[in-house]
DNA sequence: AATGAATGAGAATTCATTCAT
DNA sequence: CATGAATGAATTCTCATTCAT
């Protein structure tokens, strides 16, 4: 029998690091951070307790991972062209994205807002939260800029906001909240 | 010694209440609710442990209750004349007034975006928090009909969001936030 | 009824700090620290697991606190006069009372010197240990520099590890150790 | 290829047997047999934890054979004839290589005081402990005997005592305690 | 009313050991 | 022979809540 290669192996750890974190952003998400117990997350994964420290060092780390792995995912929607540059259709493109991504991950959007709100929580995700965002803030502002809106930071800041609170309802009302017509809106405001 | 009325009782009872409600929520807003223990709150109180649940059921009943007052205290300043009809100044009234308990209230607010993002937290304060916001988006949807905005509907959604996005906003990062700025953008939006 | 004073309580507190010590001091010299677990101690004092947790902020400040006030039982012995000088007959009653001590304490010495031994425990001895032993030197060398010793620091040093020695012998096999013989030979060989 | 030879097998073996026991040496007296873990002692080793069992049938074991490779390594010095009688200059070389051991073993000598003083460290290592000291003991007696010490028993013990208690005085600060000059001492006391 | 000692369930984490590959 | 993923029992410690005084 041909031995297992090294690749394999690590393909092999790697989705069931994959298995684990998606347990652990469903019960997160569903009964919070504090509420969900490594056993919980450990039986929803169908594995030992035991093996989460296998992979994450502590529950933090894996509380970590999972944010930032959903915050990565959403921002590659970002800037597509990787040159700093914002054009009208990638905006465009971005506002589409961002609320299709609002629609099927908000299982990560109800952790993210909990992480900003939870001071605690916010605690161990930390500065890199920050390293990730601000590059974002800045490429809008030079949007707004070359696009003769008025106050470019300004209109920064109040578009980050307008879709954190898009957001936030969403999530506190799936059923009701008419997300697609508010995105019509809020492409109509900035495009 | 003439014998204490039974009114003095019930004040004495109810600044000892407000005493502790306010240490909950400058505890609760500063390390969260779930890494603030019954015991810091009582030493920063000045009382005993057991004393708490003289006055509170739970630690649950005191953040409902810290939660409530605060939602109360930000709800008498939407339209005054109680008569479900908004008017421009009114609203102008209401945005300035919400800009200034989102500075003076931030840990109220703190808690109040905790308590929205953490499920289980939502599940004790529970339906009672929908009974008053679905008024006051009545009363907004009212509003944006009358000044014949395009969708009421959505408009009042869009209004609610921005204004949470910005208190979310201003949480994170009160330092570097240009509170000032953007309640006029928003005051030039809606009025 | 009279209401018990604070001092009363504090009498209470005392007593059970000493009961959790001793059952702690028995079962650390049974089956060694590391092999005690707070549940062992909680049962053995009659009380839950977290009461221990109101009287020591954890298992390593209970050793502490078990290890120093044996220490500290032993070094009254010393020096009675605390003059800082130490005449023939008092080494002659410190002689004798460290050998009485050696066989009441037995529990002791087993747990000092595991802590001597164990270089976590002795870590979380730390340098309060030297503080106090090294006075007890100072004043030994004293003594034997007064009475004509010719190296009195190897002297003290030799003393000192005699005592040690014959401690951890009678620890080893207290049954067939001979301990009163061993105090004859000792006494007789430094006064 | 040609086939190995069991003779190199076994070679391989015992080779990497003695690596572990090594590693297991060293990591035991720096972090004590407790906070030492099998995956450190497989690290230290660049092995695998699970080869480690196929060498030693727990860490229990492991110890045990540390222990007494240590015992027997120091036991060779004594009674070089193997006669059963020890000559003057026969205990003089033996205490001199004992210092001389103390010295370069100290890694040893941390454990077996460890394992002395640890009730379930000593069960571990059990009564073959005895077994091999007991000679010993036996062999000085009859060396005070001969050499007309008034208590060769007592003699017997404290000889014992004193150099268990020089080592584990050195083992505690070996920067400053004076080996060589206690060595001398001794000497001068014994023969 | 007021206290704080006491409880005990439950949390995160560690680690010796096993076993499929 | 060699690996290291996987297990699960055991450990320390926390904390909301109760209750005798």
């Amino acid at each position: 029998m041909a031995p297992r290669t090294s690749k394999q192996f690590e393909e092999m750890r790697e989705s069931k690091r994959k298995l684990i974190m998606e347990s652990a952003l469903k019960l997160f998400a569903k009964h919070g951070f504090f509420d969900t117990s490594i056993n919980m997350i450990s039986v929803e994964a169908g594995i030992s307790k035991g093996l989460m420290y296998n992979y994450f060092k502590s529950k933090e780390d894996l509380l970590r991972s999972v944010v930032f792995q959903g915050i990565n995912k959403f921002l590659v929607l970002f800037d597509p062209d990787h040159d700093g540059v914002l054009t009208k259709t990638e905006l465009k493109f971005f506002i589409e994205e961002t609320f299709c991504i609002i629609e099927t991950d908000i299982s990560f959007w109800k952790i993210y807002f909990s992480v900003l709100s939870q001071p605690q929580v916010l605690k161990i995700v930390g500065e890199k939260f920050w390293e990730i965002v601000n590059p974002v803030f800045k490429i809008l502002e030079n949007y707004f800029e070359r696009n003769n809106f008025k106050n470019p930071k300004i209109e920064t800041r109040l578009f980050g906001a307008l879709l954190d609170g898009i957001c936030i309802n969403y999530i506190l009302d799936p059923e009701n909240f008419p997300l697609e017509e508010i995105k019509q809106k809020v492409i109509e405001l900035y495009t």
